[in-house]
Formats: C-alpha cells, structure tokens, sequence
RNA sequence: GCGAAAGUGGCGGAACCGGUAGACGCGCCAGCUUUAGGAGCUGGUGGCCUCAGGGCCGUGGGGGUUCGAGUCCCCCCUUUCGCACCA
C-alpha cells in the first residue's frame, strides 16, 4: 500500500494534468512567467519621468526587509496599491509606482547581532530576498528607481536633511530625560515606548539622562494639527494624529515661592517689571487648562525630577525627599505609568503663593506628575481633579470647591462665601453649565468666562498668560547604535559644534567587526577611533565626530522624495521631477504609521518647505489606510504563530489567484480573515473566466454566434462597468470582484458561449487584480500587448444601464405583498392599479380603506390601509 | 478612564440618499457528467409554520421617529484597535 504522502502526490499531479487539460492548458505558472519577462524586457512598468503629462504617484510604505522574507500582510498592503495603480494606468495617466527597503535601523541590527552575520553583509541577503517574492507578486514596480536607505548614496541626503535643520536652527543637542531600553541599550522616541515597554523587545522602559539630538517638531505642532483639517486622509488615521499631537487649551500660571526667613508676604508685585522675568524666575510655573478653578488649588505638585526641587525644599526634608527622588528615578516608566496605582509623594518643606488668593501653600513632590508634560509641575485642585483628589485625601490636604453646577448654588446669598459643610471634601466632577463659587470677585461667573477673567487679572502683574500645551514633544533623533546613518557633526575644542561641510557627505558608516552597543549608552562608534578622529572643518584643529547615528525614522521621513530623481548624485531631489511628481498622488499603507512615519513625514516635508527646498508643504495628496489580515481569529504575529508565508500561495495558485483572493477576503480599508480554504472561490473564477475567453475564441473562429453582445447581456456588461470602476476608484476591492464573478455568471449561464466583444472588457476589467492572466488573454483576443498600454478602461451609457421594464414591490402596511412588473417611469396611478390588481395585495386590503399611497418612482409602491 | 471602529445566514462578507435584507464567494443539498472524485457543469440554499395560495419571525438588546429602519435618534450590552496619572 502507498503511504499517505505518496497518495497525497499523485493525486495532486493528477488534478493538475487534469486541470490543464480541462482548461485548455491555463497554467499559471507558465503564464505568469511569460508575462514577468516580457514587462522586464519591455520596460512596461517604467515611465517618462521627464515627459509624463498625466503624471500619477502610486506609493505605498516600503518594507523593512526582514529576514523572515516577505509575509502575507506585506503582499495584501502592495497588492492593494498595485491594483489602483494598475487601475490609473488603463484610464490613462502615467503611473509612476516604485518601490524600495527600509533596511537601517534597531531592527535589522538586533537581527544581525542575534544571528551573528554583519548586517552589511546580512542586509544585502534580505533585500535580494524580498526582491525575488515581490517580482513574482505581479507588483507595477519600476525595479530601475528602488531606494536602500543603507546605500551611502542614499543617506548622504538623510545627512544633508539633518545639516539643513541644523542650519535652520530646527535640530539642537540638549541633555534630556530619554526613554531608555537596557535590552536593546538605545534611547527611544516616545512613540516607540509602547504602555512603558520597548516596541520591539517588550522590556520595561526605564528613564536616563543624555545630550541628545532634538528636532523641533513642537514647532510645528499647531501647523501639523491644522493642515489635518484639509489633506484628504483616512478620517481614523486623521484622528489618530490629533489625539498624538494632543492640543489643550488653558493657560500658564506663576506661584511665587515663599523664601524662608524672608517673613514678607511672597507676593512679589510684578506690574512695574516689564516682561515679569523677574518674578518669574522667583517662582513656580504651571501649565493647566482649568485657570477658572485657581482659587481651588490648594497645594502644589512637582515631578521628582523637576529642576526647582533643590530650591524649595527645607533642611528637615532633604533625605525624605532625596529618597523619594531616588525610588522614582529606579521605578521604570511602566510601572509609574500605571493608572491605578495608589498616589505616594511627600512634601518639601517649601510653600508658594497661590497668586488669586494671596494663601501659602504647600510644595509636594509626586510620581504622579510627570516632567515630560506641561511644566512638570501642577497646581493641584483637589475639588474638582480625581487624581489630585485622591492625593489630597491621602495626605489630608485641604479641599476646597470653587465650582458648582449654577442650578446648585443659585440661591446662595453670597457665593464669595459659599460654605459647604462637612460634605465639602466630595470630588466635584466638571459639567457643562457651571458657576464659581468661592472664588472672590469672580465667583458666581460662568466657569469659562471666570477662567479667562482670572488670567487676564493675573497678568497685569506677569503671573499667568493664556497657553497652549501640546502633548506631542520635539522628535529625538539621536541613536546610541550602530546600524544607522552617522550623524554629521563634528565638535571642535574651540569651534564648538561644527556641522560637517556638505561636500565632505556621506560621513560613511565604517565597517565594524564588533558593532554591538554598549550598556554605558554610548553608541559602538565610539570605539571606532579612525572613525570619530577628525580634523575640525573650521579650524583644521583637532576634533571629534559625533558617534550616535540617526533615527530610521529620518529615513523614511523623505525617500518618497527621492525615489523619481535616484539617478542624480549631486542633489536629493530634483526640482522639475518633484514639481511633476509631488506631492505623492495616492499613498497607501498601515495604520500603525498613523503617528511616527506619517507625523514625521509631514513635518520633513513642512520644514524643508520653509526651508525653500519644496514648494509644497504636505507629501501626500491622499492616504488611505488598508484593514489587517488576521487569522485564526488573530492578528497574524510571529509571538502568535500564525505567519503566512506566500510563496507557498504563489505556488500553487499562482500569484493572479492569490491577489484575487487577498482582495477578495474583505474590504480592502478594513481587513479580513486569511483561510485558506476560501481561495477556492477566485482559483475558479480565473478558471472560468480563460474557459470563457477560450470559447469566444472558438466561437469566433468557427464563425459561430454574433459576434456582438447581445441585448441581455449589454445591460449586465454596463452594470460592471459602472461598478467596478467605482470600486476600484474607492478601493473596495471586494465588492469589485464580485461584479466581475457576477458578470462571468451572467456570461455563463444556462451554458450560453460568451462572444468576444462581450469578453473583451472583463479582460481589461479584470487586469489591475489579475494582469497576468488578463495579458494572456489580451493577447488570444488579438490585442497588442502590453493590456496596460494598449487597452482603454471601458465606460458605460447610463442610459443603457437600465431595463425598460422594472419590478416594484409591492407594500401593504410596509410589509411586502407581491411585486408588480411596470414600465419604466410607470405613474403613480398605473402602479397603484396593477398592484390593486395582484390577488394577494387584494386580500390585504380588503374590508379596510386606503389611506394613503406612498409612491417612489420605479422603485416602490406602500398602500397604507386601515 | 479617554478616543475610534464594529456587531447582519453554518462561515468570509454585500446593501447608494431610509425603499424587495443576505450581492459575490466558501460550505452544504440536488441533478447532470465522469472508470473514479476532495474534479467540472447546471440549479438550489436565513429560521419556523403551511390547507402549497402563502403566513409569521429575522441585521447584539431595549425604546423612539417614519407609510417604511440593518441604515436616523436615545439608552444598554459585547468585541476589536489606538492613547493612557496629559494637569
């Protein structure tokens, strides 16, 4: 007997002599390939750069070509994109769709370290790797523009982006509290810090102080939030970006402190200063966005980091504080993150002035309050703050109310003095239509106009002023590592920092035997002395280069830019090209990018715009995000073990049956469910569809049928037409397919043979998601190939769209009784008749009147009886 | 906690402005074809009842607006995904 496997391989090579036979030899393979070469030979993917009048950028988010190769996401994502570029193509317009690696970064190198290859040798593996899948994926790529973020060639203008913001005084080195990961021993952006974990590696993220490279991206927060009002993105991803760049309204607010032994009131008077730096710099500055409840603020609360901590706390509190100070420091940030956690602090010793009402109050310092938000110091409200009423009844600080819903204290005779018995240490929550009480001379002022009041009052004397806070902070682009873009600078004893001269770029990353970083968060180059001795390009003195390389972030920041202009060496963009090809026409890709990649893109963009460098200031003229393929009821995940692979699709199915069936799982925007027994469905339409054709053929050749597309099936043709064409406008994949399955069912029913000219544009119809297949049969109808350069997207008559005759339904109490065949634009009074007519809708109306007939013309009849 | 999206047959999913719920596909059923079938073709397929005419129910649950609600409004439940002590 054969053993299962044996079995297994013979069937299998039986379905498919069997298949092929049956389906007049359509093996995809075969095809496919055909098809590869001849776009490689022909150059069809590739268009005029410089003479395109309908110029049409199709990006989508280049890959980071992992080891694993590419997966199955990667392919939905391309295929996706593909196909409304292969889509524009037929309409006409010069479709310019390339592609390249995002191959820098912690990713690769922890790959390399962990396999124990170099990565410049490893890298160059994956990318030809990746290569050889998405050749064979049916992708429009123009392979003679790819870009390598690695390649020197490449990210000598990553290091020209950074020397321009440095020019421009948009890039600076300041000694910061970073995010800091001991497993992958680098800093990361707080983007990467994912619920106070490493994105990458999960470890615990902990704090630590380092001179860092800064990008000034606050800068540009309020233009970054406002253009989102008009670029045509996904609303989600939109949403995305709003809630990260995080805008609060509220104001700045000055406590003056309250100097031991000094014995006078505090209140310094700043009216006479003119800027009020004076007093300012003799207090504690807050940031809140609720000013109104100023007269509530009982105590105030700094972040134990916070510079003033020093300053302001006694000699009795010193070691309780220092303490303090020491347990936070050690506590990594997902742990002080949590939400939950039961408030600790201790106080200082020290006391400030609460500006409204003259009180001293007391200075505590708290986990609770962070240093990378606002001023890193709270004016705390216990009232009418959770947070800060937890801490308060914790520590027994005072309460006290100074807002109240108005229907509340409407009858309070005097609300200066509104006194709330034992019950006043109750958490107020914020309403909508509320007063202040107790609040002085504002109390009984709705809350908004009170808050302003109040901020107006206090900066006559310079101790509050209206502000904005934004969540978002400036971008940190610096990397203690190895596998990165060197950054261009070099410090000089007596020059100070020197950026490099732009003739000296790229500063090239040297090869290193050794490149693993170090704990002590110094980058590995430091080790490199070849490397970072230099002579200083100013003095000629003596100097060092800066050894952490750039984010790769910066480098994905702007390779769409440079992708229509790879062929020149001495700029990163030229400028004819980008005014033809930029902004980017349609971009497409995950949402996870939603606010690093496309937040920083912007801002490169924005920047280099002022710069003078672009005339446009938004990369991207539209973006759409595609859905996630899950599996298994999983997000498909190396942790989860449900990667797929798609070679093994490929295959098979070949790669025409494969998109399909990717496009076809679900909406496209949305995602779906990878099964693998659902590809079925698109294998037999593509099946159906060359056996359709091959009759055609047959049928033409034989001098059989019309000829012409009969009468019925004109109607089905403009319906697709119609649909599929709006389908593929929107990306609604799924439901563009299944008009192109509904109109090979019509071709096909009751086993009729399909003629050609009925054929001929499911062919063109059917070429952005299956172009291989769609080319062969291009070609057995006698069109010249390439399809995608020879064929026209059909159109459709609205007039022939529909039938002279329509059904309408029928309705009796909104409940259907019976559906009535009329002419087209039939009267009120001819369908009301017919319908009267039908024995059903009788008995429904019968022993009863009718009240009313709602008619909607060619579409519904409802007699309304009682 | 805040924000966003989504709950429709056995399954993946359709449904423009409120107007015949379930397109298309998987699976399943029947017939045809085939030496054979895990193949192909044609047709059928939401549930319950049925005197075989049709009837009742049905888009997470409850209310409402309307001649008419998957779609609009209010309340609730569930799931997924972001952000999370953001002052």
């Amino acid at each position: 007997m054969w053993r299962g496997s044996w079995r297994a391989v013979d069937r299998e090579a039986k379905r498919m002599a069997r298949v092929a036979a049956e389906h007049d030899d359509y093996v995809p393979e075969r095809v496919e390939a055909r098809w590869r070469s001849f776009w490689e030979e022909e150059g069809t993917n590739q268009v005029d750069l410089d003479a395109a009048e309908r110029p049409f950028f199709n990006l989508m988010m280049y890959p980071y070509p992992s080891a694993e190769g590419l997966h199955v996401g990667n392919l939905y994502a391309f295929t996706g994109a593909d196909i409304h570029g292969r889509y524009r193509r037929l309409l006409g317009e010069d479709v310019f769709e390339p592609i390249g690696f995002d191959a820098f970064g912690i990713h690769s190198e922890n790959h390399a370290l962990q396999v124990g290859v170099h990565p410049m040798e490893l890298i160059p593996r994956n990318v030809a790797n990746f290569e050889r899948q998405l050749r064979r994926a049916g992708l429009m790529y123009d392979w003679t523009r790819t870009v390598d973020t690695t390649d020197p060639e490449y990210y000598r203008w990553t290091q020209w982006i950074f020397l321009k913001l440095f020019e421009a005084g948009l890039a600076e080195k300041k000694e910061a509290p970073v995010n800091w990961c001991p497993s992958c021993k680098t800093v990361l952006a707080n983007e990467q810090v994912i619920a106070g974990r490493c994105e990458r590696c999960s470890t615990p993220v902990g704090q630590r102080m380092l001179s860092q490279w800064f990008f000034r991206i606050t800068e540009y927060a309020g233009r970054l939030l406002d253009n989102l009002e008009w670029i045509d993105w996904s609303r989600t991803t939109k949403t995305a970006q709003r809630n990260w760049i995080g805008r609060s309204e509220g104001a700045r607010l000055w406590f003056p402190f309250v100097v031991v032994g000094d014995g006078g009131s505090g209140l310094a008077d700043g009216s006479a200063e003119a800027d009020g730096s004076a007093v300012r710099a003799r207090a504690i500055e807050v940031f809140t966005t609720r000013p109104d409840t100023l007269f509530g603020a009982t105590f105030l609360v700094l972040s134990p980091e916070h510079p003033v901590v020093d300053e302001v706390t006694t000699a009795d509190r010193l070691e309780e504080v220092a303490a303090y100070q020491a347990a936070t420091a050690g506590q990594d940030l997902m742990e002080r993150r949590k939400v939950d956690r039961v408030k600790t602090g201790v106080f200082t010793g020290g006391h400030a002035v609460n500006p409204a009402t003259g009180e001293e109050i007391p200075i505590w310092i708290a986990d609770y309050v962070l240093m990378d938000y606002g001023t890193g110091a709270i004016m705390s409200v216990p009232a009418h703050d959770q947070r800060d009423h937890e801490f308060a009844t914790r520590f027994d600080l005072p309460i006290r109310a100074v807002v109240a819903a108005s229907a509340g204290v409407g009858k309070a005779k005097d609300l200066a003095d509104v006194r709330l018995g034992p019950g006043s240490s109750a958490f107020v929550e914020h309403t909508a239509d509320e007063v202040l009480i107790n609040s002085g001379r504002f109390s009984g002022m709705p809350a908004d106009d009170g808050g302003r009041a109040i901020v107006e009052w206090l900066a006559e004397r310079h101790l509050a002023e209206p502000a904005i806070n934004y969540r978002l902070h400036d971008w940190c682009i610096s990397r203690q590592r190895y596998w990165g873009p060197p950054i261009p600078i070099i410090y000089c004893e007596s020059c100070g920092t020197v950026p490099v001269p732009e003739d000296d770029l790229p500063v090239r990353l040297p090869y290193m035997e050794d490149f693993r970083p170090e704990a002590a968060g110094v980058s590995p180059l430091a080790r490199a002395e070849e490397f970072y001795r230099v002579e200083c390009p100013t003095c000629g003195g003596e100097a060092r280069r800066e050894t952490d390389v750039s984010d790769t972030f910066l480098d994905s920041a702007w390779y769409f830019l440079r992708y229509p202009s790879t062929e020149f060496e001495d700029r990163p963009f030229d400028e004819a090209r980008t005014r033809r090809w930029l902004p980017v026409d349609s971009y497409i890709g995950g949402e996870e990018h939603s606010v690093l990649h496309l937040l920083y893109s912007r801002f490169i963009v924005m920047a280099l715009h002022d710069l003078g460098h672009l005339e446009f200031e938004e990369p991207y003229r539209r973006f759409r995000k595609h859905g996630l393929l899950i599996k298994d009821g999983a997000k498909i995940s190396k942790s989860r073990g449900n990667v797929v692979i798609p070679d093994a699709y490929v295959d098979r199915y070949g790669a025409d049956t494969f998109r399909t069936y990717l496009m076809f799982l679900g909406p496209y925007q949305e995602g779906g469910d990878f099964r693998d027994h659902g590809i079925a469905g698109p294998e037999r339409f593509l099946y159906r569809v060359w056996d359709s054709v091959g009759a055609a053929v047959a049928a033409s050749a034989g001098g059989q049928g019309s000829g012409e597309i009969e009468p019925e099936i004109e109607r089905a043709l403009q319906r697709a037409i119609k649909k599929v064409s709006e389908d593929l406008e929107g990306l609604s994949y799924n439901t563009a397919i299944a008009a192109l399955m509904d109109y090979v069912n019509t071709l096909r029913s009751e086993g009729r043979t399909p003629s050609l000219p009925e054929v001929r544009p499911l062919i063109i119809m059917l070429a952005p998601v299956a172009p291989h297949i769609a080319e062969e049969l291009w070609e057995r109808i006698g069109g010249e190939p390439s399809i995608f350069d020879h064929a026209t997207w059909p159109t459709y008559d609205p007039a022939k769209l529909e039938e002279d005759e329509v059904d309408i339904p029928v309705q009796v109490n909104g409940k259907l009784r019976a559906t009535v065949r009329v002419a087209r634009g039939a009267s009120r009074e001819t369908v009301e008749e017919l319908a009267l007519r039908d024995e059903n809708v009788r008995r429904h109306v019968e022993g009863a009147t009718i009240r009313k007939v709602v008619h909607v013309p060619d579409r519904l009849i409802n007699l309304v009886v009682g």
